[in-house]
DNA sequence: CGAACCGTATTATTCGACTAATACAGTTTA
DNA sequence: TAAACTGTATTAGTCGAATAATACGGTTCG
């Protein structure tokens, strides 16, 4: 069972966009593998207090990207081919780093400083 | 003169919170100082290719915030108090890598993967 | 069988970002 | 002084995200 107990929403990108990209890399992570049940529209929704409308567009999105499978009147599975979570997880990691890149750089950092502070916060990602 | 040669839309965030996040990078940095002249905000407006209401939003906000300064009928100023530069730096630079830390962590990253991954991506921003 | 789930679909409504058009008063400068 | 800019304000409209309230048919399982 695919569980969002990790799922937290941050900034202020549509939500459906956000269970999308959770989805991904979860999958890119190997966390969330082919044929893992998906919690229902009506239950997820209740659980991340959104409408059951805007699972059902995440979850739709997900079908037609090949990643999940849904079946009127049965659950959803996830079904990532193999030869889908390595590209997934390239494309998540390069385009999440390159907005970062572009970011520390319009703030004045150089490279080392950027690299040592990502370490320096991996450790301590509260507050 | 501010200029904004080096803005570009990436996400799909609102563009006024872009602008006023472009400031304030370049504030941050030092790129961006107090007396500095601002576009009108027809000019902008017509440079980025947006609604002179949107870039007006943008300017009101900054100017609440003490970052920029307006008066009728004349131009608009850079106006950011010293004390508040370093703050604006560390909360922006800070919040820029949580969101990364998060979305790495997520997609099933190490500390060491993480940081070689930014120094590497740093040398080579395009495509 | 039948209740309790499931996915799916529809329509109406709210809300924020953004556009569009226009107006008015203050400032600058030739 | 007068034109050409400025900032500021107002009103109306579009558009996508998200909510709300249902409804229908398929699947699962006691």
């Amino acid at each position: 069972m695919v569980t969002f107990s990790s799922f937290v929403r941050t900034d202020s990108a549509p939500v459906y966009t956000q269970i999308i990209q959770y989805i991904q890399r979860g999958i890119a992570a190997g966390t969330i593998q082919s044929g893992d049940e998906l919690p229902s529209r009506r239950m997820l929704s209740a659980l991340l207090g959104v409408n059951p409308n805007t699972i059902q567009k995440a979850y739709r999105i997900l079908e037609e990207d090949g990643l999940i499978q849904s079946h009127s009147g049965a659950k959803s599975y996830v079904s990532a081919a193999p030869e889908q979570r390595e590209k997934i997880r390239e494309q998540l990691l390069t385009d999440d780093i390159r907005k970062l890149v572009q970011a520390l750089r319009q703030s004045g950092l150089e490279k080392t400083e950027a690299a040592a502070l990502v370490e320096r916060l991996w450790d301590e990602p509260e507050s």
